[in-house]
DNA sequence: GCTGCCGGGGT
DNA sequence: ACCCCGGCAGC
């Protein structure tokens, strides 16, 4: 039984899958609510499964490696998303459900309620999970209900049924609160069951405490740590956890929706005027960052779900977490600093192909003149680093710069010492404290000259595109999945790091 | 034990 | 095309 009595369709949907919790299925594609896109056919493709208790969607893959962590939070039922018009999407009910599995001893625990409707594949029969009126009632009850007023006018609006004609499709710009909430949902007053005693007061206590960086609330969902609270046997309980931004291109986590935007404005778009982009479109969001659900930020406290102290308890205990690059926002000025030189030895920087590149032809990536130099020097000094960085042996892997994500409030005027990651593991001689500052992040001499040189055959095939380097598996760690490769995922020849492919060729 | 990945299977 | 995984070589 969830918290708000509504008794929330399942969606568990797999053989193997033994235990249904309670999340809701939500297409993958944005809705007519939002005047966003409707549901096409590729969109529609899964359903994304919310454990709502964070206001946000996942990826599949991201459900999954939370899934593994066991860091399932306590599932409550939040809609934030919005549903979509059935009837004018008829077609858009008819997907498959998403497959989900979930271990029986991670959800012992969990509110249980609504019994598994069935194990069978892919349940159309379970036409609860792929109604967009189920998703309806849920939209409507928290319009309604739970809501703040600033959220409900923005996913109350009802759904306009069939027959007229639709509205010319306006694409405004949207206010970054609008952003957020449509993206992470707003914050939600979680009704609180009050047996006896009211707990709103608990519900209080626990709640974080608002960050200095308020501007609006709906910038709050993203920036504070989010904790959750539901109830569970009139008890009060707390999913902790962290949000966390990943840029997909650089795999650099940011811990607030600020900092990637800045960086996916600064490094990856540009608007066709050439000007850089400081707000990022729903697009660009989704193709270029990925959410994060850092549930093993948040430790100690005896509030904290039993879940949540497990998955903690298995972090820890299963691997460090892998080493994470922090990279100070970056402001705009610093780029222009570059001069000239150092962008020409950039450039050639370029040419030296990291094996993980991605293409830089994809179209989100507008190259245009310098900057999108600029923007390769970047993308080719993190992928390089980066590489350099997980490819070295363990023992001589660069301190954690960062340490804990509150120094990332320090980036703004940094003067110059930032430390760097010594790769010192080459050569030691590279004792210079010369550097280069590159779009406010600061290299090592040896670091830009490695780069420069295309990171050399020092260490043979340890760093270049060699049998022996390090696959995904081992850079990553197993218990950040999502951010292997797809081969990796499969067990397939990792497609990111090594010899890029058997040649295809036939004779 | 762990890592990488092939082959074979599934949807 | 995506996805899963048994099993094995090689460390
Ligand atoms: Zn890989």
């Amino acid at each position: 039984m969830s918290p708000f009595g509504i008794q929330p369709k399942t969606g568990y949907i797999r053989k193997k899958s033994v235990c249904t919790v309670p999340f809701a299925l939500v297409p993958t594609g944005r809705n007519t609510y939002n005047n966003v896109k409707m549901p096409s056919k590729s969109s529609m493709k899964y359903w994304q499964v919310i454990p709502a208790s964070m206001g946000f969607r996942y990826t599949k893959s991201q459900m999954k490696a939370m899934d593994r962590m066991m860091a399932l939070p306590y599932p409550v039922l939040i809609p934030k998303h919005g549903g979509y018009d059935a009837a004018a999407f008829p077609k858009a009910v008819k997907r498959k459900g998403i497959v989900m599995t979930v271990p029986k001893k991670f959800s012992r625990g969990l509110s249980s309620g609504s019994a598994a409707n069935s194990d069978t594949d892919y349940s159309d029969s379970a036409s609860d999970i792929s109604g967009g009126e189920f998703h309806h009632d849920l939209l409507r009850h928290f319009a309604t209900a739970d809501l703040p007023p600033k959220a409900r006018k923005l996913s109350s609006k009802p759904p306009k049924t069939v027959g007229v004609q639709k509205p010319k499709k306006v694409m405004r710009v949207l206010t970054v609160e609008e952003k957020t909430a449509r993206r992470f949902g707003v914050p939600l007053a979680l009704p609180v069951k009050t047996e006896g005693k009211p707990s709103e007061e608990k519900v209080a206590e626990i709640t974080p405490p608002i960050k200095e960086s308020m501007e609006t609330s709906a910038k709050d969902v993203v920036t504070a740590t989010t904790t959750t609270t539901v109830t569970k046997n009139d008890t009060t309980l707390p999913c902790p956890g962290h949000l966390q931004f990943e840029c997909t291109r650089c795999f650099i986590l940011y811990s607030s929706f600020d900092q990637i935007e800045q960086h996916i404005g600064q490094f990856h778009i540009r608007q066709e005027d050439g000007c850089p982009v400081f707000q990022l479109s729903e697009d660009n969001f989704d193709s270029l960052v990925s959410i994060k659900w850092d549930a093993t930020a948040v430790s100690n406290g005896s509030n904290v779900t039993a879940i949540s102290n497990a998955a903690n308890a298995l972090a820890q205990q299963l691997m460090p977490p892998p080493p994470v690059w922090y990279r100070p926002s970056v402001t705009f000025t610093a780029s222009a600093t570059l001069s000239t030189s150092e962008v020409s030895c950039y450039r050639h920087v370029t040419t030296v192909r990291c094996p993980s590149a991605e293409p830089l032809s994809d179209d989100s990536f507008v190259s245009t003149s310098d900057w999108s130099l600029d923007a390769e020097i970047a993308m080719a000094l993190d992928q390089s680093i980066n590489h350099k960085v997980f490819q070295l042996p363990a023992e001589v892997k660069p301190k954690k710069v960062y340490k804990k994500k509150v120094l990332l409030k320090m980036k703004e005027k940094r003067p110059v010492v930032v430390k760097k990651p010594k790769v010192k593991s080459i050569k030691k001689r590279d004792r210079e404290m010369e550097g280069m500052e590159v779009n406010g992040e600061w290299y090592s001499a040896s670091t830009i000259r490695k780069v420069r040189l295309g990171l050399q055959e020092r260490n043979g095939e340890k760093l270049r595109g060699g049998k022996n380097m390090r696959k995904c598996r081992s850079v990553y760690g197993i218990q950040s999945q999502d951010q292997w490769c797809n081969m990796c995922k499969w067990k397939k020849r990792c497609s990111r790091f090594g010899t890029p492919k058997p040649p295809k060729d036939e004779e």
